[in-house]
DNA sequence: AATTGTGAACCTCTTCACAGCT
DNA sequence: AGCTGTGAAGAGGTTCACAATT
């Protein structure tokens, strides 16, 4: 399969936000140039990303809004649900057991992963939280396809080498690190500081 | 000045941090080669990125670790404190005031916001919930210079709008919409779902 | 001998511009 | 007439490869 570029994925999450959004206000009809418009890229950006999957619009009139939303949602792969483990249970990953978008967006955290004594045995959301001893156990019980990594920095690559271990794939990683993974293992990083510091330095270059 | 790539700057944060690691390890010296392979860069890459900003190496000796990092420090404008206003005291916002990564790069929490008139008032970490009509004189006085946006989607744009009005040019924004503003602002998205998208369209894509 | 700094080559992504449908 | 779909052109970012330096 040819190969599609990771800033045409991420634009593709945004305009099936954006689709989802026309939806609601019961929008039958849009244009390339109305969806650019939205997000501030260009038409010819939206045309030629939707092009890579296929033509999902007619000359003359525009696309389809729901139709086209549903495609992109095929592409992303949003029609089933996906299991999700929570690995560290401090202040990051408190937070994101409560994060509706994920639900919304078919991302189903399962079980939580932790090695405090003390938090082992909570029960959050309807959600237990395992020792990390027992991972591998629990992410086969649970069917976890992807792990979000909200543990301390010094332990992220462990936790992530013993989870590959357990046939873990996919990782979402909030740990300020560098993660290293074999070719068939695909790691996102939210890194928080690092969008931070781009601000510090358009303040610091940019000043008026 | 010469414009320079996102990229860039955000490898170079990923150097910074490398560095502080080896410094924290007593390592004095260290290869363009050496900062790459940490973080699966090439070092044609790390070299060309510091060369935007200027010659920081001997030739066949390498970087001087701690000259490094205080030199990337400078240009990405980390030797000041910023003053961080958080908008939004829902469940992200308050992993966020937990966070110590932000500390420790110097992003200090100075005032919170919040509509909700039960949360106004309370105090984290000597840090008080201002309610949002308040936001332009608690801005002025703490001198925030950076928001980080932790409020629902379809809140973000106007909370921008505003801030905007009382002179913040930076933001962090966590709600999953795009945000308009003028050229002189500069907002950075941190989306939490288009990651977890990125990971379902490569597990969808990518079966073995 | 080792490693930097950098112009040039290369590759990838974005935008243009227009033929082709509706 | 209006808007898509796309090859070609253009812009931007990365890697190569080597002269310069320690």
């Amino acid at each position: 399969m040819k190969k599609i570029a990771t800033s045409t994925i991420s634009r593709l999450s945004t305009y099936y936000r954006t689709l989802n959004t026309l939806l609601n206000k019961n929008i039958a009809t849009v244009s390339s140039e109305e969806i650019a418009h939205i997000n501030g890229f260009t038409s010819a950006q939206v045309r030629k990303d939707l092009s890579f999957f296929g033509a999902f619009g007619k000359r003359g009139l525009g696309y389809n809004v729901e139709k086209l939303r549903d495609e992109i949602g095929k592409i992303l792969g949003l029609g089933k649900k996906w299991n999700v483990a929570l690995v560290g249970f401090g202040n990051i990953g408190r937070a994101l057991v409560d994060y509706k978008e994920f639900k919304t967006q078919g991302f189903l955290i399962k079980a939580i992963f932790d090695n405090n004594p003390q938090k082992v045995g909570e029960v959050i959301n309807g959600i237990k939280v395992h020792h990390f001893d027992d991972s591998c156990k629990v992410a086969a019980d649970e069917k976890i396809e992807i792990a979000i990594i909200a543990v301390p920095a010094d332990k992220a690559q462990q936790v992530v080498d013993s989870l590959i271990g357990c046939g873990i794939k996919a990782y979402l990683n909030f740990a300020p690190v560098t993660i290293k993974t074999p070719e068939n293992v695909r790691v996102k990083n939210e890194n928080m500081s690092i969008e931070l510091e781009a601000l510090s330095y358009f303040l610091t270059r940019c000043k008026p």
